[in-house]
DNA sequence: TTTTAATATGTAATCGTTTACGTAAACCTT
DNA sequence: AAGGTTTACGTAAACGATTACATATTAAAA
């Protein structure tokens, strides 16, 4: 069984005070005298006394913990997220509890369910890809403690959000491929119930429409899991079938190298075949070869951005005044890399 | 603020019995009639009752939390770790602390000083580069409070450990290189204040002198921050100081991709020129060109194994039972890929 | 010198659960 | 019928920190 940690109470009997004395001699309240506050501290930290949190937190209805609900922690843009959301809670003496989902609908319930339990302060999501209904997150919402979503958001308003400009992001890579000469160009989507997944998706889309060009059923392919597999097993179908396809724009990078190794697999080199264009930026991109373009997203940004606008939630909602509802939209950038920088003589 | 979440005694009151009763029939106490279990069930579930975890750690002096210390989250070894870490805890009904150190000691005191105020069942650690003193841990040990290192652990004896075979791994890498016929094989090694470094560069150095090869100081060049940079420069220096360097064993793959990447700035082709081995044999080592070579480190099963074994030490604490320590060895495994496949005539 | 104000501390309730201990009623025993 | 056992609950005291309210002491004001 564990020891006892000190309390106050062994503070305040040891050096012969009422534990109210030495709680706020702690909290440097000012009606401690000087000479009480010091034999408090030195006692304090000569018996590493440390505030129980639990007990503090259920005195006060606050548990300085936020709840991060991701669907996967392997991955570089989450991981970088929650580098994001920790800088951020730590500095303000908040806690991070990590939950996640796998793009389980079930799991994100059961998750959400254990944070409220946990009383946390307030919720950070990014939504599953399997979720189509918020009730769980509702019941945050109505009972007081803010949620922020990042990345992937409800499909509804009446949320505060920080997302990417997935949708300029896509317009201006699929633009980018346009005026290079491209004109068959194909897209490896996701699932469209994810906002991110659809903004990209309507982004390729109004890029092909807005230049005249009209889109082939046949050339867009569903991602179930965006990962390099599917990629890789996309590229070599689409190929066979289409072998007019000159360019593809990728959801992710993961999926863009897959494409890049099933293109070469059956001897279409890149850029000069076969361009591709990816999503993330992620660090490997301008390592493999070769060196892929991508849409950078501000992944730390996100975190942070998503962190702040919820510690302001939560300090609002503390001090009974009402908030709006942010949303935030960080810009994204295209980085033309080797595996699209090949201007094609345009043939029409 | 936060609305009144539903407590036992709402449901007591409803239900004109006490609020014991209302506890025992939700954990299904045998003493309570099935009729009142049934009454109390019900109600809970219609109004969304939810146990204060805080108060019931506060009462039963656990907090069904174990704290996660880690030197990087960006990073697919640490979060594969995390993603065994969770697997495992939320299977047993633990939620997990996340802490980041960036490799810092100062962060990590702190750390370990916030997860002893949130009074944490049991802890997770990595430690940091920069950590030479282990005081910090020793109050958790002190405090009966479990503690598993895993991946960079002390160098002392008398602490739960998972690590990988480091030794060997790098052991078994360097000998495949020799096999192949190099006998000029440099090393691009980590801090050797961390364990993990330091066995990679031990079993390097065993390779050579079982094989009898001295050992070249220049070619050992150390990686502070083991960064794809760091990588590429050091190869950069080393073949143009020492142009007779056939091969590179590097700390971790990504320096093994930044030497791939600096050799062939230089003209130098893979693996005819020279043979690259990393080690981690993360995802994308598979995917660049030429793919690389690496030494597996099961990461998940590091996460299980770690966290089931503190999950025992929790359960023999709360029981009073003494436990040993134990120290699992999990073993690594030589993936040969390209970048080193090429066997080289010997010339001695 | 009495009244008032400021200073420094104490008292005790509270947060929501858990649990040792107590008890009333019903059912057996012999 | 007296005592014992079982069943099904209730009482109240923890757990450790916070804080509204009370109080004692000293200093200042009248």
């Amino acid at each position: 069984m564990n020891k006892k940690q000190i309390t106050l109470s062994d503070l305040a009997k040891e050096l012969g005070i009422s534990t109210a004395t030495v709680s706020r001699a702690l909290k440097d309240y000012p009606d401690i005298s000087a000479e009480t506050k010091r034999k408090v501290i030195e006692l304090a930290k000569k018996w590493n006394y440390r505030p129980n949190t639990m007990a503090a937190g259920l005195r006060k209805r606050e548990s300085k913990v936020i709840g991060v609900i991701i669907p996967s922690i392997v991955n570089h843009f989450f991981s970088s997220v929650i580098k994001g959301i920790m800088e951020v809670a730590y500095d303000k003496d908040y806690r991070v509890m990590l939950c996640q989902t796998d793009e389980s609908y079930e799991k994100e319930l059961a998750d959400a369910n254990a944070l409220l339990s946990s009383r946390v302060d307030g919720l950070l999501v990014s939504i599953a890809h399997e979720t189509e209904n918020y009730d769980h997150f509702e019941e945050f919402v109505d009972l007081g403690i803010p949620v922020v979503f990042f990345d992937k958001v409800p499909d509804q308003s009446g949320y505060s959000t920080v997302v990417v400009d997935d949708f300029r992001g896509a317009y201006e890579a699929v633009t980018h491929l346009i005026q290079l000469g491209h004109r068959e160009i194909a897209h490896f989507r996701g699932p469209l119930l994810a906002s991110t997944s659809r903004s990209r998706y309507e982004g390729y889309l109004k890029a092909l429409q807005d230049h005249g060009i009209s889109p082939r059923e046949d050339w867009i392919k569903a991602c179930q899991n965006i990962t390099f597999e599917e990629g890789q097993q996309h590229t070599i179908d689409l190929l066979t079938g289409f072998p007019e396809v000159t360019a593809i724009f990728c959801i992710t990078d993961t999926v863009a190298m897959g494409a890049s190794v099933g293109a070469r697999s059956l001897g279409r080199s890149i850029p000069e075949d076969l361009a591709i264009v990816g999503f993330s930026n992620w660090f490997m991109s301008q390592v493999i070869d070769p060196p892929l373009s991508s849409v950078s997203q501000p992944s730390l940004d996100m975190g942070r951005h998503a962190t702040e606008m919820l510690l302001r939630e939560i300090m609002a909602s503390k001090n009974e005044v009402e908030f709006e509802h942010e949303n935030i939209v960080l810009p994204t950038k295209l980085v033309v890399r080797a595996s699209s920088d090949f201007k094609r003589s345009v043939s029409v």
